[in-house]
DNA sequence: CGTCTTGATCACAGGATGTTTACACGCAAT
DNA sequence: ATTGCGTGTAAACATCCTGTGATCAAGACG
């Protein structure tokens, strides 16, 4: 699956906010000219915005992370509620409106109850359209940082999100921007996260059925977290359920010589080959 | 009989989604007819819901902590746009869904961008509204999560939904992911509660008649329970019925003592069957 | 008091869940 | 191109939870 993390720098998105583009939006249409005045207005505003004349994948629509998807049912099919369904499960941060001719009730209300967000009927005015998209999107990204970029304390982990760094009691860790992302997440929630709240939050889609990157990547965590302190264990395993940190350390009974443990006082990622 | 849990699939969200009312909706309006249909359908699908034939103010708005409000532009008359901005400005957590006579482009966008979520022209279908509010809530809800669970205090015991972690007078319960699902939920509830009722909470679907899983569930609870305070037992069996949570715990007779007589026959003998 | 039904308790096999390791892929920098 | 590195997948391994069946105790009912 491809998960490239293009804009790797300070101000990263997956979790985050985006940078400059006030939105990113896919049109899935086939009439012209309303793919053409749509474009414009998109444009206009600053929208990023890019035109299909069929329906992407939904390993795509993750590829290209956009806030918000006009699609035209006619242009799907006859399969259209299950790419409806299949969309709106997997993304659940993305704004779906569905944009399309003439419907009956039950139909709209099929689309909205499969996770649509609005359904508009053409034809329909631009600005109109625009504006049920924002409003879509407004509601995904109110909740969607709480508070960034705010250093936090706790216990011995101290997270800078503004430098993407963290650090346990003063010594700084290093860390690769996903594992910061969850680090810094399991830092900030004082409670037990499932592995599916942790994979929606940091990747930004819903996880796969059987995906076990965050088991892994809890893993690398706790290995650059041993190396530093190995007496302290900071996250917590909760069988059938998730993950906690836990800010008072639990502490761990190391048998004789800290043997298993920590590789080396380097970053053993170097030496594996 | 086989019973697959195949499907333990995305987290169990038995625990996290029960109690509370659905939804909290406010109609403004002044359709009688309208406001009935809306009212049963939205009672039916265990909604909370009010309605009001005049526009509320948004201190009484903020009192009534509602997920939804959903209102018809002419009831509110000329101030309509200022209530509108008042409002959305005020409560960025609302779904506003405008539920008006037939209006303009310019009026809707209008709308939108004050910061209404839909807007939809009467007369509508009731269903469809609906969707329409659930869609609008659905958005709200979805990062709402951290404070959904609280923790709560059930006599000597205390439930910690965020921790997984149950207390007994102060002392932590050292509880699996069923079991503490079970002990919440029997502690919430104040009431007997069915095997099949428990089974159904918990495990997500219908239990396969003669399973006795939730017997031995609650025999592991009792045991450990037991471990803290061996004089009292919070569990009640109801002979025929299924189980219910003690709120002030039954003292038991140790050994030979005052024997036979069980106190408490408050409930007498609910039905044999 | 005897019998039937329902619940409690126990031990354990099976399997779901979590951990660890190794490696393939793709992007980015050289 | 080549190399390095971060990311995600697959598979082997370790844990220990879960549900079943057997057996025993207790209520219901005549």
């Amino acid at each position: 699956m491809s998960r490239e993390r293009t804009d790797a720098q300070p101000g990263n998105q997956t979790s985050s906010q985006r940078a400059q583009p006030r939105l990113r939006v896919a049109v899935v249409d086939r009439d012209p000219g309303f793919m053409q005045v749509l474009a414009n207005r998109l444009g206009a505003l600053g929208c990023e915005h890019r035109a299909l004349s069929s329906p992407a994948t939904v390993e795509t629509l993750v590829a290209m992370r956009l806030n918000a998807l006009v699609v035209d049912l006619a242009v799907i099919g006859p399969e259209s509620w299950d790419y409806l369904e299949r969309v709106c499960g997997r993304l659940p941060g993305l704004a779906v409106i569905v944009c399309t001719g003439p419907s009956s009730v039950a139909q709209r209300v099929r689309g909205l109850r499969l996770g649509a967000d609005a359904w508009m009927t053409k034809p329909c005015h631009p600005e109109e359209l625009i504006c049920v998209i924002e409003a879509a999107v407004r509601r995904h990204r109110r909740h969607e940082l709480p508070q960034v970029d705010v250093a936090a304390t706790i216990g011995e982990i101290t997270v800078r999100p503004d430098l993407y760094q963290a650090y346990v009691a003063e010594q700084s860790l290093e860390l690769t921007a996903r594992e910061f992302e969850i680090l810094q997440l399991l830092a900030q929630s004082d409670r037990v996260l499932r592995r599916e709240e942790i994979y929606e939050r940091v990747w930004g889609y819903a996880m796969a059925h059987g995906d076990r990157s965050v088991d892994v990547f809890v893993r690398k965590l706790r290995q650059k977290l041993r190396a530093i302190s190995p007496a302290w264990n900071y996250i917590h395993t909760h069988f059938g359920v998730g993950y906690r940190f836990a800010p008072e350390p639990e502490v761990l009974e190391l048998d004789e010589a800290g043997s298993a443990d920590v590789p080396a006082p380097e970053f053993p990622a170097a030496l594996t080959r």
